[in-house]
DNA sequence: CTTTACGTTTACGTTAACGTAAGCTATGTG
DNA sequence: CACATAGCTTACGTTAACGTAAACGTAAAG
């Protein structure tokens, strides 16, 4: 017997409004039980909750997350299906692959231009001192 | 003498349309020089665009990416305005910083949903022999 | 000299991802 | 019992980031 979730509670715990969750669900990234026409999430519903947030802060579109959260719980089919998840899922690691590369490079110029703030305010300390 | 761009060049450089370049103009995140009427795109710009959509790659918003790219070039200005300077810096690193782990978490998963593709796969065969 | 290509401005259209509000129902609570 | 709380549906509103189209200028090419 596992947990079930109102909607309230979801939205608290992820820090959403119960109206995403009801956006989620009518795109298709949500299917949560019905008990007397109230929502009830399951930790099914969580997980696949957690993975579009997740992508989202990657910048990735609603129906991106859904995509890959199809590409996470594969049903099962036949070896050209198989195959071309396959080479979805490889594609989309690729993409990630070029995305990291875009964040360290950020996260360099960053670091230089925070380097370069300190360097300034040590320089206007000397003057102070001269 | 540093080259100068059209355009259409730099549409054509980094593969977005003259109306997004138009767009960035608008909204301040391009200042091409005016050659009688017609935009003319220095070095500075096109380095400023590299960012632009750096930054929208990593789904930042194009104002956000403004932000960062004031960072970058701070005019040394006084010793109150360079520490919320690096305050910001900071911040932003912290937040890139985040958005690495949910990349590595989200490769992590790739990898998974491709290995259990992969055994799938090879079930498959073993079945086919048997 | 007209066509073609590229540039300009102005302005309305479009899509994603929700926000917001209205109007209804069911369930406790003083 | 009144009413406050939480949920539901339906539907219109909003913002970012451009797309698309009209209407015009200019310069090289046939």
């Amino acid at each position: 017997m596992q947990k079930q979730y109102s909607i309230r509670e979801l939205a608290d715990e992820f820090d959403v409004t119960t109206r995403t969750l009801r956006f989620y669900e009518e795109k298709g990234l949500l299917s949560p039980l019905r008990t007397n026409q109230m929502r009830s999430y399951t930790s099914a519903d969580r997980t696949r909750l957690r993975l579009i947030l997740r992508g989202k802060r990657l910048g990735l579109s609603l129906e991106e997350s859904s995509k890959i959260i199809l590409m996470y719980d594969q049903r099962a089919s036949n070896d050209e299906q198989l195959q071309a998840l396959v080479a979805k899922i490889r594609e989309k690691r690729q993409q990630l692959a070029e995305q990291q590369k875009d964040l360290e490079l950020m996260l360099l110029d960053l670091r230089d231009a925070e380097e370069r703030c300190l360097d300034a305010l040590s320089n206007n300390q000397n003057e102070d001192v001269a």
